[in-house]
DNA sequence: ACTTGCTTCAAACAGGCGTTTGAAACGTCG
DNA sequence: CGACGTTTCAAACGCCTGTTTGAAGCAAGT
């Protein structure tokens, strides 16, 4: 008797391995019906193989859930990486990378990210898997952010405020994929068109952060330029 | 036989009324677990009544469901009504007012409120109650919140940005509600009591607003002062 | 060919789910 | 009281769930 599959072959080959079809099935199936409504038969049927492989290869749901996690997670640091900057970079420069980066990540329109969908899951509701998922990819990304404000301020900050001006920077990105349909129901569509769109919002919210910091001019300004960044005011 | 109780009194007993018992019991339990976690038998249990009960009086568990976020949501305009300002109120002070009173209906440690939580469901995963949702509670609200941002800049912005600004700012503080527990990994605990609480993080997002539209000074100004009013940098 | 170990499969299992049932309990009116 | 409509109840009904089973398939190794 056989309680999971003892040892995994280091890298195995690949589309035709079992095991990397269920954690792709079923990374699809949790992000779009969550861990409960999502079911194995489902998971199985999607992935081309029998029932009983999900206990076979993973022992439970349980911890399919959560390698499933780990896989779409490890898969979407692969797609994205960090941003790199060539030294000398201007700070305001490099928050537009960043916040740009952050939208398309979460919004991209490259293709429907389910794997956006579940990692969202576990931040709105955490598991067991919620915290790795933090120490290894949200962690290193705020820091970033954090680095990059720290740099915009010249040191006027200290860390704490820092971490907080990083939230609310997160926080209006995060507005957009975690409600989404609401925001949807109370601007007109021509407007989600026009202002909401990743690049559109990137330029905002970077905007109105450096208006914040005092690194550009206030969004009221008269030319009201919404979507170039501009450096810091006469 | 009947499907479903044909016409219920106007305003009957109150806590005596099993109706309104299994409301409440059905409104913490869907909060808690989720749709398809929370059982009927689970409900009714915590309401004191047999389990055909929910079938008697709403029909089934969908009907069910849809009752007891409206029956939360009107539960909870009463509790937190919007806020009335004598005319003169400065617009800054106003900024200000709603966002500490939206902050506190979201964080409020009044009590762990569990109507906030299902109606977050709601948002994070419209089913059909959202619209109504939106409709009745949220549209209301956030249209306060863009006459505000209107008086604020004077008319030098229009409603397209003024919604835009609008989304920047319920963003700060629906990430707190949201991703509550990511938060709290990211930020040392210290922080968290220090410049986390509904109240700091009123101020900050405040400022951080008032500053980025020119109508206070940058975050990194030296005397770093909160809320008063200056006009653009030098 | 025969074993050996890993993998797949159809079928079944026990348990929990939403829902239904038919009768008992209740209160109210004639 | 006895009849009646409303409300409650224990028990059951299908159905679907995660999980297990025991046998069959398959590709080496000897």
């Amino acid at each position: 008797m056989v309680v999971a599959r003892q040892s995994r072959q280091i890298s195995s080959a690949g589309v035709d391995d079992p095991r990397e079809r269920i954690l792709s099935a079923a990374g699809r199936e949790f992000a779009e019906r969550g861990y409960d409504s999502a079911t194995i038969r489902d998971i199985c049927l999607a992935a081309g193989v029998n029932v009983a492989a999900v206990n076979y290869y993973f022992g439970d749901k349980r911890r399919l859930y959560i390698e499933s996690v780990k896989h779409a997670h490890e898969e979407r640091v692969r797609q994205v990486p960090l941003s790199e900057w060539q030294p000398g970079t201007p700070p305001e420069r490099k928050l537009h990378d960043f916040v740009a980066n952050l939208l398309e990540r979460m919004l991209g329109l490259g293709q429907p990210p389910w794997q956006v969908r579940l990692m969202m899951r576990e931040v709105l509701q955490p598991t067991e898997a919620c915290r790795e998922l933090v120490e290894d990819y949200i962690r290193p990304h705020f820091a970033v952010l954090v680095s990059v404000l720290r740099e915009l301020t010249a040191g006027r900050l200290g860390d704490p405020e820092l971490r907080r001006i990083g939230m609310s920077i997160v926080g209006q990105c995060f507005l957009y994929r975690a409600a989404g349909q609401v925001v949807e129901m109370l601007v007109p569509q021509s407007e989600i068109d026009m202002l909401h769109s990743p690049a559109a919002l990137a330029d905002h919210v970077t905007s109105y952060g450096l208006a914040a910091l005092g690194a550009a001019a206030p969004l009221t300004s008269f030319p009201a330029a919404g979507a170039s960044q501009k450096d810091s005011p006469a």
